[in-house]
DNA sequence: GATGAATGAGTCTTCATTCAT
DNA sequence: AATGAATGAAGACTCATTCAT
């Protein structure tokens, strides 16, 4: 019993490691660097993971439950769509201000590994699908225009401009090292993304 | 004379092998595969670039400049702001469906690296106010409801909503490989972007 | 432990290889054909030295300490002064003709090397220090003439021969591929050193 | 005839620019950076000396016959031994004492590509010879010991000392960077070489 | 005679992976 | 189960040399 428990925190020990060095040195850290910051040497990742490549599927997949705790709580049902829009920009902005190169650099290696691995796509396209799903649920069943409270978005709508919140701020926040300060434009482009599902007086031109 | 126009062929060569192999390999291409498939050997891309992370900088250059060429070849100065979005909106969508997902990876590559070289930040920090510059160009002095013809977009306002169509393309383009079919979405969310200079019959909100 | 072992075996295995190939076709060998020549591939000479140049200088160290090794089998304190120094040269000449032009050009190279790197030429100083250190006490409380014989070399006097001694043969060794046969006169100037202690019936000149 | 004279002026800026360049950088340079020193193109070299070889060759060549040019004139006839000995050491250690860390390792160059190249090695030969042959001429007949006025060295005895003292000063010259203020010890140990020549009242110790 | 663009062989170095201990 | 020494394939980069202009 003992021996499990001993394996899973060179498993937990290698995890973290591996997470932090990624973010700070991207992908293509040396398995010696890891091993090292877990304390233990190279063999232990091939005993516990199997391969590098496994070990990055490892790391992906902590990281993901990782975010999954952190998820945020919901809204007050009774606020309009612009405000809840607003108040997760706001959220966004504050969190992403907050992040460091190396966490950006982190996320664009995970991308990027993604890109490379089915296996890793395919989680992360869950991952995304999940996020996005839960702010889509945020958003829907919300009053559009607050001179007529009836109307509210539907799922579908809620869908979309979620995509589309979600798509922008990716932008938005891929940019950032190479623009200057984008917040309050980020903030006003979600909220003209409500435009999407307000009906204007003329007609919606859809494809 | 000759002589500089064979060098020029001969980088040109190089840009579209490289360009080429990248999209279908990634950026993890061997320079001998590149100046094979150019016709040449390792030493002209020494010669001619530098460094093989010259080159890559070079290959981005050449695919952004080439990018703007496709779409801005002067629009009709007569065209609504929304035309003129709908009409960039879509060349974007056609250039970047043919792209692969190793081109996504390749960018992304040099994003990464644009990361952890300040000189290639600042490069790349160029490039993208370039680019930036141009579509705000594009955009500015439109009219931006054919019910009111005299109201035109400002630089600045063309300015802001290029930051934003370029912010969500990138999202978009990023979150391409990991969901099903966006350009619908895509487009409609730049048009939704029009709202952020339109004066709604209330108020608008200001930070 | 056999582990150990097994690495000390392959350094040895290692340095010896290195040093008969240096000795035929000088500093520029490659590191493959070094390992190869000690039945262990490139990588092994990274494991344990780390770079080539690394190996080069662990080489030269081996290589002055087997010349050590060789001269100083404690000599028998009851020698007077020209005995020993007799004695060193010979065993100097024999170990040194034994020397290949390669071999003399790879101490050329390294002189240079430490010329340009500061590091080297500390670890060099270094070396050469603690070689006519060696070479001083092994001269030190001698008698200088035995018909005097409570008159002995002092440590300062050691010194001062070994120094001598040591550049007369770095000088003699340099000049050889240029010269013939020069070992007798070599000999006999090492011995005209000792009039360095000499008191001789006139004045000593001090500067 | 102009012709002519524009290549020997190209020969020339190459040789001068290849002597330079050598001395701060090793016999390693680029033959770009000789050309452009000397504001040429590589294949100058080639048309010029026909390959980096030769052009080293010519270098030496070049050297000899300069150092030729700067030597010294005839000492009085009736200095004894030790004083011209002292003289020339003096004069040496003046000079050397001017000598950069580049010339050293300019001579070290030379001294390993004549290692490595019979043409050069013969060349080096020579001169080593002619100078020694000079130093020899300097030392023969000369008085030994003041109170013998009639004993003068023969010309091998001069050629004796003569090699010895080359050898001895080669020594220190290269061990100089490598220690700390050697000038004393370095005169001092010439000095102690008359030794090679003069009859203790003891026996001569033949080999 | 000089140019300079391209060649291409030559080598060091890295690092995921293996395996005997 | 972990160690850590060795493997060996892979690849970027250098630079003397060639040759069409």
């Amino acid at each position: 019993m003992r021996r499990a428990q001993a394996r899973e925190a060179n498993r937990r020990a290698l995890l973290n490691a591996a997470s932090a060095l990624i973010g700070r040195e991207g992908a293509a850290v040396r398995l010696e660097a890891i091993a090292a910051a877990a304390g233990l040497t190279t063999g232990a990742i091939y005993s516990i993971f199997g391969s590098k490549s496994d070990l990055m599927v490892a790391v992906l997949a902590d990281e993901i439950s990782r975010i999954d705790l952190a998820i945020h709580p919901g809204y007050d049902p009774a606020l309009p769509l612009d405000a809840v829009i607003d108040r997760y920009v706001r959220t966004w902005i504050t969190t992403y201000s907050g992040y460091s190169k190396a966490q950006t650099a982190f996320e664009l290696h995970l991308l990027l590994s993604a890109l490379e691995n089915e296996d890793l796509r395919r989680k992360l396209a869950e991952m995304l699908d999940a996020e996005i799903g839960q702010l889509a649920r945020l958003l829907e069943n919300r009053v559009i225009d607050p001179a007529r409270p009836s109307e509210r978005t539907t799922p579908q709508q809620g869908m979309a401009i979620a995509k589309a919140t979600k798509a922008i701020l990716t932008g938005f926040g891929l940019r950032g090292p190479f623009m200057t300060d984008i917040s309050d434009l980020a903030r006003q482009s979600c909220l003209a993304l409500t435009a999407l599902v307000r009906t204007p007086p003329g007609a919606p031109a859809e494809h």
